[in-house]
RNA sequence: CGGGGAGUGGCGCAGUCUGGUAGCGCACCCGGCUGGGGGCCGGGCGGUCGCAGGUUCAAAUCCUGUCUCCCCGACCA
């Protein structure tokens, strides 16, 4: 494997410069290991974020913002909760100069400070569903942060919701993990996802149960890449949150939370990049053409402009690259690092023969193009381009992918991919034993592929990897 | 907290074992050439070698102490 592909520190690539820096701690520095997302790299975050929102919206979901500051009394109030969480806090301890009373957290997620206002939001059924998400950026402060994939600091989306029935918010998780996430990851990152179900050792802190998309990268690694928990009435119990029902009984709300974060950004570097630098999928290319003028000309400038017109004209994002005191190679690389999914070349020796180099950084294959149409067949190309992208990653996929049927087999296969092996077959104990081989069962799922309501049963099987 | 490694011009590194004029690549500046895949030639600027102490005629190099950073593991979107 490319070795590029991974964003270990030791092997930053120049084009993650363009992505992503690393803010140091230092004296005026931010918080150890919180990301900086450049220009490029927001662009496409930028995109991405869109387009989960319109889906999230899709669902009847509203955007909202809460405090980020939560008081410390609140994490407490879920015992499970405030477990899971304690270690990871930055806690503010002063305000206005003094030592404050109670510590307030920053938040590491909102459930507690959200669950405090559905309490006075929520009193009839009539209110419900509530639906509510909100984009914000969390601190959690991780033993080893890890670029792209393990922030102290990360910008995510978070969903909180509440529901009359236990049924109502089971089935609102499972959209919000089938139409929202899996299908932003395929039809946007181009990314497949398995959708499965956590093991109780694996689940959020304070969920009932947890559901979750699971990447394959490169590598054979797994990447959580987003979640989708139901949490019972946990948080409702907690926090008092009631609502007189039409038979005029009293009852505590059925929860959901949801999230997934800039995280998506380092599954997309290490699916598609490689080793020329990134790839991005045509449709979060903040530019999908660049339209290079490889020699000064009269009728080269023209004809670069000209074209750009005619292909913002069929709704696709292109700028020219004009910048002739750098040098041609110089430039083709810069984009190719960058990953912008086509590059036109039109010098005088295209414009005398009426043509264009277009190169496609997707397969990595240059063709020369007759000048005249070719606008048009760009956005053509591009989704054409999209649909290879998700082909390469599925084939890269199902290469990783083995069946065990014993845990014996199946750890020796996780320790380089993924392996599929019958849950049940696994046993009490199995996953302290693959815990020790730096092993985790990502999640679980069925060979039909509905969701899995009962752990126990004989269709389940358990997805074995190493994970970041 | 456990296990490794590294601190040398702006960045990346060699030199340390075996003490003897601090070097290389990139970047930057100047001049010229070149311009269809990270340009070439020549000239230049820039470092009290993390810090403190010690040994020595002489320390980046040996000794003692100390600080910092990185990687692997444990925690995790």
């Amino acid at each position: 494997m490319p070795p590029v592909l991974t964003p270990q520190a030791q092997d930053f690539p120049r084009w993650y410069q363009e992505v992503i820096s690393k803010a140091r701690l230092a004296e005026n520095g931010p918080v150890r290991g919180t990301m900086v997302i450049r220009p490029w790299g927001y662009a496409i975050w930028e995109r991405l974020e869109a387009a989960i929102d319109r889906r999230i919206k899709a669902t009847g979901a509203r955007n909202a913002y809460f405090p980020l500051l939560i008081p410390e009394a609140f994490l407490r109030r879920e015992a499970e909760h405030v477990e899971g969480f304690s270690p990871e806090l930055a806690v503010v301890t002063h305000g206005g100069g003094k030592t404050l009373e109670e510590p307030a957290v920053v938040r590491p997620t909102s459930e507690t400070i959200v669950n405090s206002s559905f309490a006075r939001w929520i009193s009839s059924y009539r209110d419900l569903p509530l639906l509510i998400n909100q984009w914000a950026n969390v601190v959690r402060w991780e033993l080893r942060p890890r670029l792209f994939i393990r922030t102290s600091e990360f910008l995510w989306q978070e969903g909180h919701t509440a529901h009359a029935t236990r049924a109502e918010a089971h089935s609102y998780a499972l959209k919000i993990l089938e139409a929202v996430y899996a299908d932003a990851m395929t039809e946007e990152l181009a990314i497949p996802v398995f959708r499965g179900r956590k093991t109780e050792a694996e689940k959020f802190a304070g969920a009932e149960i947890s559901w979750s998309c699971e990447g394959v990268m490169r590598d054979g690694k797994a990447l959580q890449m987003g979640t989708s928990h139901e949490l019972g009435q946990n948080f409702a119990r907690a926090f008092g949150i009631r609502f007189s029902d039409r038979d005029g009984q009293l009852r505590h709300v059925w929860q959901t939370s949801w999230g997934v974060s800039t995280r998506l950004l380092g599954a997309m570097i290490m699916v598609h990049g490689d080793d020329q630098g990134l790839r991005v999928p045509p449709r979060l290319a903040p530019t999908q053409v660049i339209v290079l003028t490889a020699r000064a000309g009269e009728g080269v400038l023209k004809a670069a402009k000209t074209l750009i017109d005619d292909l913002s004209r069929v709704g696709v994002r292109a700028e020219p690259d004009d910048r002739l005191d750098i040098s041609l190679g110089r430039r083709i690389v810069d984009h190719e690092l960058r990953g912008v999914p086509l590059r036109i070349e039109l010098g005088p020796r295209e414009l005398a023969g009426g043509q264009a180099v277009l190169a496609r950084r997707v397969r990595n294959s240059k063709e020369t193009f007759a000048l005249r149409g070719l606008a048009e067949q760009v956005p053509h190309i591009l989704d054409e381009d999209q649909r290879e992208l998700l082909e390469q990653a599925t084939a890269l996929r199902d290469r990783r992918v083995w069946r065990a049927e014993t845990l014996t087999d199946a750890i020796e296969i996780a320790t380089d991919g993924f392996a599929r092996v019958p849950w049940r077959a696994c046993g009490p104990g199995a996953e302290d034993r693959m815990a020790g081989a730096g092993i985790s069962v990502r999640c679980l799922v069925r060979e039909d592929g509905k969701p899995v309501d009962d752990p126990g049963d004989d269709a389940v099987e358990a997805l074995l990897a190493r994970a970041y």
